[in-house]
DNA sequence: TAACACGACT
DNA sequence: CGTCTGTCGTGTTA
């Protein structure tokens, strides 16, 4: 427990600021995270990594000295912030900030909570958003993205401070401006396809060369004096306008704060904080960039090799430089035009908006990331972007059919020229005419490290080959796995945007977007969207199916690997899927059933005579399938296996069933409820679309399904728990409703298991002697022996009901993606480790 | 259509 | 101390 830094005992000597008070209690397992160990100890940043180290590691004797007004405030925690003076007008203010750690607390129903919404989405990563508090927090990545945006940190101290209803805390105006002294200072430009690292102060240039990580990936170039930095003028601007939208790039989004019913003293302060705010976040025309304005003459620059940027990209973050890309688009004559712009019918709503101007807030376009909900219109912000700039453009999917439906879209909300945009995938590998265009593709596609065809070699290097204008991410969370990150670099393009619904992975490499990509421009909140209409309400329920005793007694017998077949054939849960079904059918709902087992689907599917599409289904049959789905009134449920997370488009459901699920994840929950979020009635009167998650009691399932939802919980979803479906004996037809029937199933799924078992040991007597190349095999050995163990360790099984019993606040703990535990428990360690050594 | 390679999740 | 498991999914190529 008490393996904490020195450091923070020297923290403890520094006069505290303010009145006397407990110090900072941060208990480190929360905090964040990406300051990485071996920031060398130079002095430039010797003080950033001061400020950063506010937040992580300090003192571990903080609970005792938290003064406990009552009795539960321990309860609190670092969280219990009694002992803060109030403002006197504190009422009228919407937010708190917590000096310990950087978390703000809002009140999402004060009349100034829209405007210091749209703030915090700008400054501050949103943590969770339910009804009534939303919770956000200060980290410096969120720093790195409001500064690109064009934020000063003088203006964000401002306005926090006009929200809060307590003096902004110095640690907090420390912290900021120790995070974003030293950030878009930067920038990394590509010029005639040679990536440059380009910065108006000569200073912070050989500051980073003196760095090695990024000195050794510089080039020499013949240009300029003895030193190899170059110097040129730096460019100017003038007026841009974002198609589809009325008003030019980064004019105030703050007007739509408008009071409904104001109170007395409403009257005057959301005047003042609104024109803040609108001066703060709008860049209008000739204010942006002060410091272009003040030394414009000259930029100073010099060259890093196009397969060391990555590396670059990451050093100069975790030195506390983070590198700025911006396009100036307008003036690249070197690239050809490309002519399209957006049809007269497509109308920009204004959540796409407010993310596409900060993407052009300066009037130039800045690489990022862009977070919407699916259905919200994620492609029409890429297509507005792309039209925006009028370059040529590469679109990465992850399917070859969400290819063709980038296309289409292209061509339905864009006049670009069909022949201008081409599809290159496996079975079309055709050119776009003329000097600029737009290519889609997947990211296999370009990073596929097999050999290559004639044709597709081709292709690829006329990819490399040229300069892009914009690089469209699609599902840009799966940017980070090994191989699809390298094509970030791969490809010589002037900027990136990412869009997705679900910025998340189980992983811990989600914050690799940051310099892979760039910052976190925009999120949307999904209850918003959903109260505006623009996607549909969801009725969120957990259906708990007690388990049969017969199939519990299995379940306890089997291996953990084994034992998800009992849970997911529990009878009791197929009578809830079938009850359910025949419940919306009769509502005249679409439903969708998911399984991610496909034996479970199957045998669900069959059982209840329904189709079911899974990756072995042919494409004849899943399209046939579909269209049935559609619009044949008779059918009116489709089970589906993991093959339903992406691409696959289907408009008319309304109610989902997840029967099975792939463990933990919350991508794959947040995908699945996606696939309602479009329903075409959601403006109805009282409309809902329904998502539930049936799961057997007393089972792992349990604490899967409570990790699986954490993300949905902190977007504002509420599950209710259903333990009985009433009526539901009275179900004619009900299935598996006697002893025999139950026996039957319990066989089938243990000769399933069984089976399972027996051709792994069949393939391993076979195969495995002669040839071990399927890592496969590898693994597989020794079944039959395990088997015994397996029932005697599967007897203590029951420790995961002890461990549901307290799991009710599971959704509070796995607000920390569980990479950040494992980064901390990492540097725990290491720390330990140096503590040992020296 | 099969073979291969890879991702996500533990 | 990071790597392995097993299953289902994808895409590309022969």
């Amino acid at each position: 427990m008490a393996t904490k830094r020195k450091g923070s005992i020297t923290e403890l000597a520094k006069p505290a600021p303010g009145p006397k008070r407990a110090k900072p209690d941060v208990s480190s397992d929360e905090d964040d995270d990406d300051l990485e160990e071996e920031v060398p100890d130079e002095e430039e940043q010797g003080a950033i990594s001061r400020v950063l180290d506010k937040f992580s590691f300090t003192g571990a004797r903080e609970r005792s000295e938290v003064p406990t007004s009552d009795t539960v405030s321990r309860l609190f925690k670092r969280d219990e912030l009694s002992f803060l003076k109030m403002k006197p007008d504190h009422e009228s203010r919407p937010m708190w900030i917590n000096p310990r750690n950087g978390k703000i607390i809002l009140e999402s129903f004060s009349p100034l909570a829209p405007a210091a919404q749209d703030f915090l989405t700008a400054i501050a990563e949103p943590l969770s958003r339910p009804t009534y508090l939303h919770e956000y927090r200060i980290t410096p990545h969120s720093l790195y993205a409001a500064v690109s945006v064009g934020l000063d940190p003088k203006d964000i101290v401002a306005v926090l401070d006009r929200f809060s209803k307590i003096p902004i805390p110095d640690e907090i105006v420390q912290f900021i401006n120790g995070c974003t002294g030293s950030y878009g200072k930067v920038k990394l430009v590509l010029k005639h396809n040679r990536y440059f690292l380009e910065s108006s102060d000569m200073k912070m240039l050989q500051i980073l060369l003196r760095d090695q990580v990024i000195s050794e990936q510089r080039v020499f170039t013949d240009v300029g004096d003895g030193d190899g930095i170059t110097k040129e003028s730096a460019p100017k601007m003038g007026a841009l306008v974002i198609p589809g939208t009325k008003i030019a790039a980064g004019v105030a989004q703050g007007q739509q704060v408008v009071q409904p019913n104001g109170g007395e003293n409403e009257e005057q302060k959301p005047e003042t904080a609104e024109e803040l705010f609108a001066s703060v976040t709008a860049l209008k025309e000739g204010e942006e960039d002060d410091d272009d304005d003040e030394e414009a003459e000259a930029v100073h620059s010099f060259e890093v090799c196009a397969e060391g940027v990555e590396k670059v990209q990451k050093q100069c973050l975790t030195l506390g430089y983070p590198l700025l890309e911006e396009y100036d688009f307008r003036n690249d004559s070197r690239n050809a035009n490309l002519d399209m712009d957006l049809r007269p019918q497509a109308q920009i709503r204004h959540y796409q908006e407010k993310s596409l101007s900060k993407m052009f807030g300066n009037g130039r376009a800045k690489s990022g990331i862009i977070v919407l909900p699916c259905g919200a219109g994620k492609t029409l912000v890429g297509i507005t972007a792309a039209c925006t700039i009028k370059k040529s453009v590469v679109v990465l999917c992850t399917s070859s059919m969400s290819v063709v439906q980038w296309r289409n879209e292209f061509l339905k909300w864009s006049t670009i020229n069909p022949d201008q945009i081409a599809i290159f995938t496996a079975e079309n590998k055709e050119r776009f005419r003329g000097d600029a265009g737009i290519i889609v593709t997947t990211y296999s596609m370009v990073t596929n490290s097999r050999t290559r065809s004639h044709d597709s070699q081709k292709m690829m290097d006329f990819l490399m080959g040229r300069e892009w204008g914009l690089l469209l991410l699609d599902e840009v969370h799966v940017v980070p796995a090994n191989i699809f990150r390298k094509v970030i670099h791969s490809i010589a393009t002037h900027a990136k945007l990412g869009l997705t619904a679900t910025l998340l992975r189980e992983d811990d490499k989600i914050q690799d977007l940051n310099f892979l990509i760039g910052p976190k421009l925009y999120e949307a909140n999904w209850m918003e969207l959903s109260e505006q209409g623009h996607i549909a309400r969801v009725q969120c329920a957990e259906v708990w199916c007690p388990m049969t005793t017969e199939f519990y007694q299995e379940y306890l017998n089997e291996t953990p690997r084994k034992r998800a077949l009992f849970y997911i054939m529990n009878p009791r849960k197929f009578q809830a899927c079938q009850f359910l079904i025949d419940y919306h059918e009769k509502r005249g709902d679409k439903v969708i059933v998911f399984s991610d087992n496909v034996f479970a689907l199957a045998a669900y599917a069959r059982k209840l005579n329904k189709p079911y599409i899974y990756g072995g289904t042919p494409q004849q049959e899943r399209l046939k399938i579909l269209q049935n789905f559609q619009r044949n009134e008779l059918i009116n449920t489709v089970f589906l296996s993991k093959i339903g997370d992406t691409s696959l488009d289907l408009p008319e459901a309304t109610c989902l069933i997840q029967v099975s699920s792939h463990y933990g994840s919350r991508r794959q929950e947040a995908q699945r409820l996606g696939r309602i979020l479009r329903a075409k009635r959601r403006n109805d009167e009282g409309f809902n679309a329904f998502f539930y998650s049936l799961v057997s009691k007393d089972t792992a399932e349990m604490y899967y399904s409570s990790k699986r939802q954490a993300f949905l919980v902190d977007q504002g979803y509420a599950f209710k728990v259903i333990t009985h479906l009433q009526g539901i004996e009275n179900l004619p037809g009900l299935a598996y409703a006697t002893p025999a029937e139950r026996r039957e199933l319990l066989q089938s799924v243990l000769l399933e298991n069984s089976q399972n078992a027996d051709v792994n040991s069949i393939e391993k007597e076979t195969d495995g002697g002669f040839f071990d190349r399927t890592r496969g095999d590898y693994k597989r050995s020794g079944p039959l022996v395990k088997r015994n163990n397996a029932k005697l360790s599967g007897l203590s099984g029951g420790d995961t009901m002890a461990y549901m019993e307290q799991n009710a606040s599971a959704n509070r703990r796995m607000k920390v993606p569980p990479g950040q535990q494992n980064k901390f428990m990492r540097k725990l360690k290491s720390d330990a480790v140096k503590k040992a050594r020296g």
